[in-house]
DNA sequence: GATGAATGAGGATTCATTCAT
DNA sequence: AATGAATGAATCCTCATTCAT
C-alpha cells in the first residue's frame, strides 16, 4: 500500500467533497495529492479508476468503523443497535465522506462491479441475521431486503439529523427513536 | 408550455436514461428532440439549466402519478397505503425515469434551490398527517421525518424488487409486505 | 432618415464605448434601441454594415462640429487656429464618441472603403490651404501630409490633457500651447 | 524563454498581421506555430493573455531597434534625429508588426495594465530630455507630452510615406522633411 | 517508478443572421 | 415594414491521457 497511492486517494477524498468528482481534474488531485499526474494514472489507470477506489476506500473505512467494537455476545437487538448507532455516528461524524459515499453510490462515475461489490459488514452479519429469523426474533424477508431496509432507514434518520441542526441532547433522542423504529418495522411481530 | 421546450425535455430524459447526463452532449440533446442546438439554450440557458428543469419535470410527474385516485374519505392507513402502491408503481413502470430521478437527487449537476424544492404531494399531505397525529393512528414525528421515512423504504422496496426480478405473485406480496413493515414503523404504538 | 435607423445608431455608439463593439451582440444593440433584432439587420444588412455607419456617422457629427462658426474672413492662422480648438473641444467634450471614432479609425470591422472615406472638412479646406501655400504662410508640403500632421498633433494634445485630468487654467494654457507648437511645426520658417 | 512560445508568439503576428487577430481563430494559431491547441493555453491562459504578449513583444522589438546604435554622445539635436529615423525604419520595414503594433494600442483586446505598460525607451531618455530643457535646447513641456508628439508625428510621416508609395529618392527627403518639421515643433524658439 | 509538458478530441456556449408571421 | 424565435456554424477552452526524460 504505497505512501503515494494512499495521498491520492485522500486527495481525491478532499476535492470529491468539495467540488464534487466532476469538477476535479486529474491535475488538481495530483497537486493536491503533492505528486506528479502521471503518477496518479501509474496507480489507477483512469480517473474511473481512481474513482472506483475510492469508493471502495470509503466502503472499507465505513465498513471496519461500523463493526468497531461489535457485541459478539449481546442479544440480537443489541447486535443490531449497535451497528446502527455506529453507522449514524459515521455519517454524522464524516459530513462529506458520508455524502460523497452516497453520491458514488447511484454515480455513472462508479462501474457496475464496483457498486454492487460485497460490503463486507453485512456478509459478516449473515449468521447473526440467520439465527434470528429462525429464533423468531426478526420478520422472515430476504437478508438482502432487511439490509436495504436498515441502510435507507438509516440514511433517512442520518439525513434528518443533518436537516435540522439538532442540540445534543435532541440528537440523542432522535437516534434513540430511530432505532425503536426501525426495530419495529423488522422485528417479528 | 412550448411544444420545443417539451420536445427538449423528452429528449434529455431518454438520453440521460441511456448514457447518464455527464455523457449526453447538448447537440445530441438538440438532435434527438429535433431542434437546433441553440434553441436548447434559449430555453434553458445551461446545460445546468436543462438539468434542473428535467428534475422539476420528474418531481412533477412523479407526484402527479402518485396523487392520481387519492381516496380522500378512506382511512388514515388505507390513504397512506394508497400512496404507497402508487409509488412503488411508478418505480417500477417507469424504471428509467425513476432511476434518473434518485440519481438526480444526489447529483452536484441540480442546483440546490432546485433539489429542496417542496414536493407538491407531500405538502399536500400535511392535514393528513397532522390528524392521524393527533388521532394516535401515527407516532408524533415529525412530518419531514415521517417523509423520509416513507420515501427511503419505498426505494428499498422499489430496490430489492428491481434487484430480484420477482414474477408477478411474488412481486404483489412483496409490495404488500413492505407496507406491512413500512405500516409498522410509523404507526403509533 | 428613420427614427429607427436613428435609435439604432445611438443605441451603437452607447454600447460600443461601454463594452467595445466586439462585445456588443447585436440582439443587445437591437433591445436598448427598442426595435426588433430584425430591424437592425433591415436597415443595415450585416453588424459591419452597421459599424460602418456609426464610422460615418461619427465622422459626419465630427466633421460638423468643426467646423461650425467657421471664420472664412480671418487670417489663415486664425482660421486654422479656430479648427484645431474645435477639434480639442470636441474630443474633450465627448470623450466617448472620440475614443470610439479613434477605435474604429484602425479597426478591421471597419471596412476600407469606410475607412478611406473623405473627411468632409479637410476637403473644404483645400483652398484655404493652398493659398496659404501660394503666399508663404504654410510649407510647402502635401495637403494629405499636414491633414496628418494635423490630425496627430491634435490628438497627442488631447490624449495628454485626459491622461492628465488637467484643471481649466491649466487646460486652456495647454491647448494655447499645443497649438504653438503645432503652427511652428507648419508654418513657413 | 521556451520554444513554443515564441513559435507561437510568431505565427499569432504572422496570422494577425494578414487576417486580423479577430479573425484568427486560436486553433489556426496552433496549427501555424506547430504545436497542439492545448499548448496555447498552457502558456498564455487564454487568447486575451496571447494577444497581450503579442502587444509586449512587439513593443519589446520595436524598443530594441528604436534605441539601437544610439549615440550617446552627439548633440541632443543628433539623438533625437536618430531615434526618429529609427522609429520611422521600423514602422517601414516592418509594416505588418507596425500595423499591428498600431491596431493593438486602442484595442479593446489588450487590458489596460498591458497597454499603459512603460515602453523602456522613453524612461531611458528622461535625462537626455531634461538636460535639454534646462540647457534650452527644447521648449518647457512635460515629458509625456514630448513624447506623445514624437510618437504622433513620427506615425503621421510613416502613414504618409505608406499611402503614396514613395520612390527612394522622395522617401529619403521626405523623412528628412518629417524630421525638421518636428523638430521645430518642439526646439526652444 | 516518477514526472509534467504536450496533446487534441470533445463540448458548452455564443451570436450574426434568417424568415415566417 | 417590423418582429423575435429559431438556427447551427464557429470558437474558446478543458482535461484525461500519454510519453520522453
Amino acid at each position: 500500500m504505497s505512501d503515494k497511492r494512499t495521498q491520492l486517494l485522500e486527495a481525491s477524498i478532499d476535492l470529491f467533497a468539495e467540488e464534487g468528482f466532476w469538477n476535479t481534474p486529474t491535475t488538481r488531485i495530483a497537486k493536491h495529492a503533492g505528486v506528479g499526474t502521471g503518477t496518479l494514472f501509474n496507480y489507477f489507470g483512469s480517473k474511473e479508476g481512481l474513482i472506483d477506489e475510492v469508493y471502495l476506500q470509503l466502503k472499507k473505512e465505513w465498513g471496519a468503523y461500523v463493526l468497531a467494537g461489535w457485541p459478539q455476545d449481546a442479544s440480537v437487538r443489541d447486535q443490531v443497535a449497535h451497528i446502527w448507532y455506529r453507522y449514524l455516528d459515521w455519517g454524522l461524524n464524516y459530513p462529506d465522506r458520508y455524502a460523497l459515499k452516497q453520491q458514488l453510490r447511484l454515480s455513472e462515475f462508479v462501474s457496475e462491479d464496483t457498486q454492487h461489490e460485497e460490503e463486507a459488514s453485512l456478509a459478516f452479519a449473515v449468521s447473526l441475521f440467520n439465527e434470528a429469523v429462525r429464533d423468531g426474533v426478526l420478520l422472515d424477508i430476504p437478508l438482502d431486503y432487511f439490509s436495504l431496509l436498515m441502510q435507507s432507514q438509516a440514511e433517512a434518520a442520518i439525513e434528518h439529523a443533518r436537516q435540522n441542526d439538532l442540540g445534543d441532547m435532541a440528537l440523542l433522542k432522535h437516534i434513540a427513536l430511530s432505532f425503536e423504529i426501525f426495530w419495529n418495522s423488522v422485528k417479528a411481530q
